[in-house]
DNA sequence: TTTTAAATTACCCATTCGGGTTACTATCGA
DNA sequence: TCGATAGTAACCCGAATGGGTAATTTAAAA
C-alpha cells in the first residue's frame, strides 16, 4: 500500500485526487493540505511515500516547498503537479527536488501510473516536459568561436592558468592570451570566471 | 506513416526490431544500418522520422554517431537503444543529441511506444534512466561551506571581481578575499576559475 | 560560562590577468 | 591573385588575484 499526501490549494482539485488515489487499492491518500505551509509540516511529520504538489500556491511557492521538504527528508518523493505547462519552473521544480513533474490536464491514469511509477524509482514527466529535460543536455552549436578558441575555452573551464593551456595545447602563453582576448569580446566578457561561467550555464564546450 | 531506420550490429536483434515495427500499421522500418559508419551515411542520405541507435556498434561508438548526425540533421530524432542499463553513456548520449534512452530488456510494446512518443514530441526513457537524468538536475546538499562562503561563491558564479561581490554583500573586499581564501581550501582550487567550474559541475550553488 | 566557529577587516608581496598595439604565416574562397 | 580569417607570437602596463599572517566581534555550542 503506497500513501500519498496532496498540497494543493484549489479544494475541488484537491478533493477530486484524493478520490481517485482511495478508489484503488494499491494506493491511499492519507492527508490533504490547502497551502504550503501546513504541508510541509504535515509531511515532515507524517511522511508519506509520495506527495502530490502545486506549485501556485497562494501562502509560499510550491518550489520553496520541495526544498523545505527535501531539506528535512532528502528521499521523499516529490510529484509537481501543475497548470503551468511549458515554463521555467520546470528546471526550478527539478533543481528543488522534484522527481515528476505533471501538468493538470494529465489524464487520471497517468496520475495514478505516476505514483506507481516514483514509487518504483522512476521520475514521471509529461511528453513536452520530458523533451525539455532532455534537450538541456544538449550543447549549444555555436560558430560563434573557432575550433581552436573552444579548446583553449575548453581547458579555461576546467581552472587552468594561461601558462597550463599554453603548455597543454603546445603554443606560447602569448597566444593563449591572444585567444582569450578574442573569446572574450565574442562572448562579451571580462574575465576568465565570466567566461568560465558563461560557457557552462550555456553549454558551449 | 513514422519511418523508422535502426542501427545495430547484432543481426538477429536487427531483424527482430524491423519485423516488430513492420508488423504495426503506424510505423514502417525502411533501412536497416549493421554498422555506425554505414549508418551515419544511410541516416543522412535517406532520413527516416525515427532512428534507433545501439551504442556497443563494433566500428565506432554509437555517441560518435549520434553527434556526426545531429551535426547534418539537428532535428533527427534518435533513441538509444542500449544493454548498458545504468551507466556514464546515458548523459553522453543525451549530451551527444539523442532525445530517448531504452535499456535493450525494455518490453516490445514499450519500445514501439517509444517510437510514438518521440514523434510527438516526447523523450521516453527507462523508469531507472529517468530518475537518473532527474536527479541530475539537483543541487548537492553541501555543509562545507558557510553560509556566507556560499553567497560569495554563487557572486563568484556570475563571473563578479572582489570589488562587485564586496559592494553586493555590503563588505570590504578584505572580507570577500578571506571568504575566497577558505572556500579554495575547502573546494581545494585555486583560482576563481577553478571555482566556478567545480562550482557550477558539481551544483554547489 | 567558556570555547569554538563564523564573519569581519587589514597589510604585504609576488604572480597572474586584461587590454592595447603590432606582426608573420597559412589557408580558403572570391 | 587578393583579401579575409585563423593561428601564431611578442611587448607594455596597470589592475586584479592568491597566499601568508594577524586581529576583532559576535553568535552558537559545549
Amino acid at each position: 500500500m503506497i500513501t500519498v499526501s496532496i498540497v494543493e490549494d484549489d479544494k475541488d482539485i484537491c478533493q477530486s485526487l484524493a478520490m481517485l488515489i482511495n478508489s484503488t487499492l494499491q494506493f491511499k491518500c492519507t492527508h490533504t493540505y490547502n497551502d504550503c505551509t501546513s504541508g510541509i509540516a504535515g509531511v515532515i511529520k507524517d511522511p508519506p511515500d509520495v506527495v502530490l504538489m502545486d506549485i501556485g500556491l497562494p501562502d509560499m511557492s510550491g518550489i520553496e516547498g520541495i526544498k523545505k521538504i527535501k531539506e528535512k527528508l532528502p528521499e521523499m518523493d516529490i510529484i509537481v503537479l501543475t497548470v503551468h505547462e511549458n515554463d521555467e519552473y520546470v528546471f526550478d521544480a527539478l533543481c528543488a527536488g522534484a522527481c515528476g513533474y505533471l501538468v493538470k490536464d494529465t489524464p487520471t491514469a497517468r496520475i495514478l501510473d505516476a505514483i506507481k511509477d516514483v514509487a518504483d524509482g522512476g521520475a514521471p514527466m509529461s511528453t513536452q516536459i520530458a523533451r525539455m529535460v532532455v534537450h538541456s543536455f544538449q550543447k549549444k552549436t555555436h560558430t560563434l568561436l573557432t575550433q581552436r578558441e573552444t579548446e583553449v575555452l575548453q581547458q579555461l573551464c576546467t581552472g587552468k592558468s594561461y601558462k597550463m593551456i599554453a603548455d597543454i595545447l603546445f603554443i606560447s602563453e602569448e597566444t593563449v592570451r591572444r585567444h582569450l582576448k578574442s573569446i572574450y569580446k565574442k562572448l562579451e566578457v571580462h574575465s576568465k570566471s565570466e567566461a568560465v561561467a558563461k560557457a557552462l550555464k550555456e553549454k558551449l564546450v
